[in-house]
RNA sequence: GGAGAAAUGGCAGAGUGGUCGAAUGCGGCAGUCUUGAAAACUGUUGAGGGUCACACCUCCGGGGGUUCGAAUCCCUCUUUCUCCGCCA
C-alpha cells in the first residue's frame, strides 16, 4: 500500500499519476488525508490522557510507599474518569486507523512515469521484438492437438482425477517439464539468484504482505480447516521471507529464485483463449524475486528483463516485450514488462513472463526496511518476475518446433531432456 | 492427537505488581591508544506514533482481562522444545 505520508505530501501528483491507470482517485485521496488527520488528532488526545493517567499512577505509588493511604485513594478516584476517556478515545482511534488501512488497501500503486496511459491490453506498448517466426509445414497443429497426438499431456485424465485446468503430463511431456524447470533454475542461479524451495501454502499474514489479500482471495484456493492458502505464485512465500525485517544496506541486492507449482482459481475466465495450456488452475513456474535499494531498483528491473531475454534467445523462441499501460498494470506494480511468445500455430501471443517493480508498495505492507547510512529505517524496493512460467513456454515449444516428423527439442534443453525429438 | 515446559532488544540472557523500554555479556557503530591492525579502554546502539525540535504516547510472541499501576497476575490463540502416540 501507499504510504500516508507520501500521499499527504504529494497529493496532486498521486491523483495525477493514478489517472494513468484510468482511475479518478481524488475522493479516495481526500478521504485518506482527512482520516489521517482525524487519526492523528485522536492519537494526540489519547496520548495526553494516558500521560496524565501515568503521572497519577506514579503519584499513587509514591503515596502508598509513604503510607499516605487517604491521599492515594483520593488520587485513585481521579483516575477513573481518565480511564473512561482513554478507553473511548482508543476505540475511536482504532476505528479510524482501520478505516484508513482499509481505504489504503483499495488504492493501487502509483505508476512509473514511463507507463503509458490506457484502459486495456490494447494500449500496451510493444518495446522489443526478437526471434524468427518459423514457417510451419501444412497442417500445423495447436499444442492441445499435439499433446494428444504424441501422448505427452492428458487433459482428460487430469479432469477425471481433479478437474478442468489440472493437466497430467506424461512420458516425454513430463520429462520436458522437468528439464525446463532445471534449465530455468540453472540459468537463474548462474545469474546470481539463490535457489529456494518453499512451502506451497501460505498463511493469512503472508497473503496481506504481498497484496493477494484482502482483495483477491477469490483467486486463491483456501484450505479452510487450517486457514491456509495455496500459493498463486512463488512471489508470495519468497517475498514474505522479508516481512517485518530490517536488513542491512550492505545486504543489497537480495536475489532469490524458486520453482513452485502455482494454484489459481481463475474465477470467471472461460472461453476459446483458455484452451489447452493457455490458462490452468495449476501450473509450474520458476520465479525470481529481488529486494533492492530504491536507487537501484530500475537498474535491477532492466537486468531482469535482459536475463529473461537471454533465456528466450537460447530457447530460440520468437518473443516480444510489452510495457503495460496503466489500465493493464497489476494493482501493486509501478512498472511491468510482459514477455510474450508467439505461437505460430495459434497465431497469437502468449504471455510467459511478467516482470515488475513494486517500488515500496509491497515493502510498506511487509514492513521491509533497511537501515541507511544515517541509521534511519527506509522502505526497500521489491521486484519479481517469472523466469519462466512453464505451460506457455511448453505450448510455444510444441507449436513452434513442430515438424512433420515430430517435435524438435530446443538445443539448450537436450542435455536436460536426454532426447532431441518427441515423436 | 495426549502430557509437560517455554516465548524478553541483532544474539545470549536477567527481570514475578510501581523507580523497567528493560540489568549483564556478546555483536554493531564512533572514539582513545597504534605506522596500521588486534587487544585494552571510553562512549553509543530496539521499533512505531507524535513534534520545527523537544515533550509525550505505544510496543517484552498475538489478542483479551484484572489493577490507580502489568514484561511480571488471569484467560485465550500461535509458535518452539521435551516425552508419548500415529505416520511418509
Amino acid at each position: 500500500m501507499l504510504q500516508v505520508q507520501f500521499i499527504r505530501e504529494h497529493k496532486e501528483e498521486v491523483i495525477k499519476k493514478l489517472r494513468v491507470r484510468d482511475i479518478d482517485a481524488t475522493s479516495m485521496i481526500e478521504e485518506v488525508i482527512s482520516l489521517d488527520e482525524e487519526r492523528r488528532s485522536l492519537q494526540t488526545e489519547l496520548d495526553a490522557t494516558l500521560a496524565e493517567s501515568n503521572k497519577l499512577s506514579k503519584e499513587i505509588g509514591v503515596c502508598f510507599k509513604n503510607g499516605e493511604v487517604e491521599k492515594a485513594n483520593e488520587l485513585k478516584a481521579k483516575t477513573g474518569a481518565l480511564k473512561e476517556t482513554s478507553k473511548t478515545l482508543n476505540e475511536k482511534l482504532n476505528e479510524k486507523a482501520e478505516e484508513l488501512t482499509e481505504l489504503l488497501y483499495k488504492i493501487p500503486n502509483v505508476p512509473h512515469p514511463s507507463v503509458p496511459e490506457g484502459k486495456s491490453d490494447e494500449d500496451n506498448e510493444e518495446i522489443f521484438k526478437e526471434g524468427d517466426v518459423p514457417t510451419l509445414a501444412e497442417g500445423a497443429l495447436p499444442h492441445w492437438e499435439l499433446s494428444k497426438k504424441y501422448d505427452i499431456i492428458d487433459f482428460d485424465l487430469g479432469a477425471k482425477i481433479t478437474g478442468a485446468g489440472f493437466p497430467v503430463y506424461k512420458g516425454k511431456g513430463a520429462r520436458l517439464q522437468r528439464a525446463l524447470i532445471a534449465y530455468f533454475l540453472d540459468k537463474n542461479t548462474e545469474a546470481g539468484y539463490e535457489e529456494y524451495q518453499v512451502p506451497h501454502m501460505i498463511n493469512e499474514a503472508s497473503g496481506y504482505g504481498t497484496g493477494q489479500l484482502p482483495d483477491k482471495e477469490g483467486q486463491m484456493y483456501h484450505v479452510g480447516m487450517d486457514d491456509l492458502y495455496l500459493i498463486p505464485t512463488a512471489e508470495v512465500p519468497v517475498t514474505n521471507f522479508f516481512r517485518d525485517e530490517i536488513i542491512k544496506e550492505s545486504d543489497f541486492p537480495i536475489c532469490c529464485t524458486a520453482y513452485t507449482p502455482c494454484f489459481r482459481r481463475e474465477a470467471g475466465s472461460y472461453g476459446a483463449h483458455v484452451r489447452g495450456l493457455n490458462r490452468l488452475h495449476q501450473f509450474d513456474k520458476v520465479e525470481i524475486v529481488r529486494v533492492e535499494h530504491p536507487e537501484k531498483s530500475y537498474e535491477a528491473l532492466d537486468g531482469m528483463v535482459e536475463h529473461i531475454k537471454n533465456i528466450l534467445r537460447e530457447l530460440k523462441l520468437p518473443y516480444r516485450i510489452l510495457r503495460l499501460c496503466g489500465g493493464d498494470l497489476t494493482f501493486t506494480s509501478a512498472l511491468t514488462y510482459d514477455f510474450e511468445v508467439y505461437s505460430t500455430a495459434q497465431e497469437r501471443w502468449l504471455e510467459i513472463s511478467s516482470v515488475s517493480n513494486f517500488e515500496t508498495y509491497q515493502a510498506n505492507r511487509l514492513k521491509l526496511r533497511y537501515k541507511d547510512e544515517n541509521g534511519k529505517n527506509v522502505l526497500a524496493h521489491t521486484l519479481n518476475g517469472s523466469s519462466l512460467a512453464l505451460p506457455r513456454v511448453i505450448a510455444g515449444i510444441l507449436e513452434n518446433y513442430q515438424t512433420p516428423k515430430g517435435i524438435k527439442i530446443p538445443e539448450v534443453l537436450v542435455s536436460y531432456t536426454g532426447f532431441d525429438m518427441i515423436s
